[in-house]
DNA sequence: TTCGGGATGTTATACTATTACGGCTAAGTA
DNA sequence: TACTTAGCCGTAATAGTATAACATCCCGAA
């Protein structure tokens, strides 16, 4: 048995909130508060204010089941491959998709920087937007798009 | 005559936009929207309407004169020292303030941690939180006022 | 002069997130 | 058992953030 892996996490959380992270997880896209709240499937199983997808959001955060893209006010799941060290969060402006990318070297790299200036990291926060690799390879057909 | 310099950039936009700046630039803290537009003295030039400082945050951070602080949905003046490269907004949790830190080798560092997974970066936006240097040093008042 | 684009003003609306309150239930305890 | 407390959940209201849509004005090009 691992030491905190997934299944262990959602064994914590209540069957609704269990139900939200797996719709996050099984969407490709980033999803917000508002998607979830009125996807028919989470209606279905009572979800019917804000509060509520927003709680089930918050426990999932604080379990690190799923990551905030800030950018977007969107929630992606964590790929869970970073368990210590940071992820970098990379939107593809093209497609929408997110990756979550394990970085763990950057957060000595990003210590380094700031220096002493800011002693006390707690908390650290990446994001990049771009094309990613699937929609750099159909680039042609991107542009064929375009033009037309 | 500097390359692109804070003023050169000014100059472009309109004496309100010039304004918003001023008020953001001079802020300790960052200012969110609805900050500056409830501050008398933008009201007082005019600014009625959201959509007015929108516009002029637009404007703003198309000439990267500001950052948009995206987990507090607030705005931040730019140091002007990171022209070309990426910056950390460094968010202190304890007095709220935050650092434009330039981070000129990150991008770099950032591009071989995504490898081909995301080869078409274009924007990088890294923010931290935690505890800065003036509040490190205070750590002692800090927790003093915090028993108390 | 006439036209068009860009900046600006104004209203309305959409989208995101939190507060407040009340009920229910599980767990501890006298 | 009866009482208490704390956490989870349901519900309603509200706060906070951002954009859409349309009207008007101004200025420079043709
Ligand atoms: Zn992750
Ligand atoms: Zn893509
Ligand atoms: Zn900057
Ligand atoms: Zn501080």
């Amino acid at each position: 048995m691992q030491e905190t892996p997934k299944e262990s996490k959602l064994a914590k959380v209540s069957p609704k909130t269990r139900k939200v992270f797996e719709f996050i997880e099984s969407s490709k896209s980033p999803l917000g508060a508002y998607d979830l709240l009125n996807d028919q499937n989470l209606r279905a199983i009572g979800f019917k204010a804000p509060t509520q997808i927003y709680r089930a959001l918050k426990q999932l955060l604080d379990l690190r089941l799923i990551h905030k893209v800030e950018s977007l006010n969107a929630f992606v799941a964590c790929c869970k491959e970073h368990e210590k060290g940071p992820s970098i969060l990379a939107i593809c402006d093209n497609c929408g998709q997110v990756q979550d990318i394990p970085a763990e070297d950057l957060a000595a790299q990003v210590k380094r920087e700031v220096g002493k200036k800011f002693p006390g990291l707690k908390e650290l926060n990446i994001e990049l937007k771009g094309v990613c690799e699937d929609c750099t390879s159909e680039d042609s057909e991107v542009q064929a798009a375009t033009v037309s």
